[in-house]
DNA sequence: AACAAGATTAGAATAATTCTAATGTTAGGG
DNA sequence: CCCTAACATTAGAATTATTCTAATCTTGTT
């Protein structure tokens, strides 16, 4: 490889690495290349079959388990938080803060809606003796 | 079959069979023992392999296949309502007026929270040109 | 460098759901 | 009541998303 991409991409994984090491995993060369691309870019719902065909096309040797291993570690460590609205697949979330979202429901696409762009004033307590994990508000519209 | 079994049984297919015809739908054996089971009681969140079961169970001569394509179509119909919060399975609502949902993490069950329980005093609004077709809560408590 | 822990891999296995093509049932007209 | 076309059911194969397995590689550490 040459000087120049050594350099380039030297940087950007000290970055990742960081995250990663903090996490308590380890920096591995699949890992940081699909970190780089969950992360590097504003990318924010994906699947895992969309992931790693983005994978192979920016050339990076990886599979198909890797790909749900690593979304799925991620995803416990908090880097991800997975969303489940269509029977047939799961989105992995890049945007781990409180928010919600809208669901085309024709095309499949997600998108986020700020947590402060939603006010409940009125909620049900959780069942006595339970705490509540998450609350996911979807609105669906027919695009 | 016994009298006392066809005269039962009349009564309860003719106000099925209503329900059916009513939404277009052929009165068929197994759509009606489908919906007897459905609607007959109180059972609120069912997957498609326990629907399957209770039939089995009930003696009634149907299929998986059957059994799908009857969600299915009483979804398309509004009879039912399908949700989706865990990727492994959906599950069919008989309670298809507006309302929203405990998720128990732990057990997979699903509760039905009042539409009049939860408040949303703000909300965003639709994408231009396109409209809400239905807002989901989903509080998700760790039982 | 050598080791152990942890990660990756390909491919097989699983599980939910859908599809197919043959067979059976229903509704309505004659 | 009988026919027939439209519709529904069926079994099982097929598909798809996801998970598992067991062998092989990497990584972090000594
Ligand atoms: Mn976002
Ligand atoms: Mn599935
Ligand atoms: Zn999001
Ligand atoms: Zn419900």
């Amino acid at each position: 490889m040459s000087a120049a991409k050594t350099k380039k991409t030297a940087t950007n994984e000290t970055a990742l690495a960081e995250q990663l090491r903090a996490v308590s995993l380890r920096p591995t060369q699949q890992r940081m290349a699909l970190a780089d691309l969950l992360f590097g870019r504003g990318n924010s719902h994906i699947t895992a079959e969309a992931l790693y065909s983005d994978a192979l096309t920016a050339g990076v040797n990886v599979s198909l388990a890797t790909v749900y291993n690593a979304l799925h570690t991620f995803t416990a460590k908090g880097l991800l938080r997975e969303i489940t609205i269509d029977s047939t697949r799961s989105y992995f979330d890049t945007n781990v803060d409180e928010h919600h979202h809208f669901y085309f429901e024709k095309s499949g696409r997600l998108e986020d809606i700020d947590h402060n762009r939603v006010k409940m004033t009125r909620l049900p307590d959780a069942p006595e003796g339970l705490s509540v994990s998450r609350i996911d508000v979807v609105i669906r519209v027919d695009g």
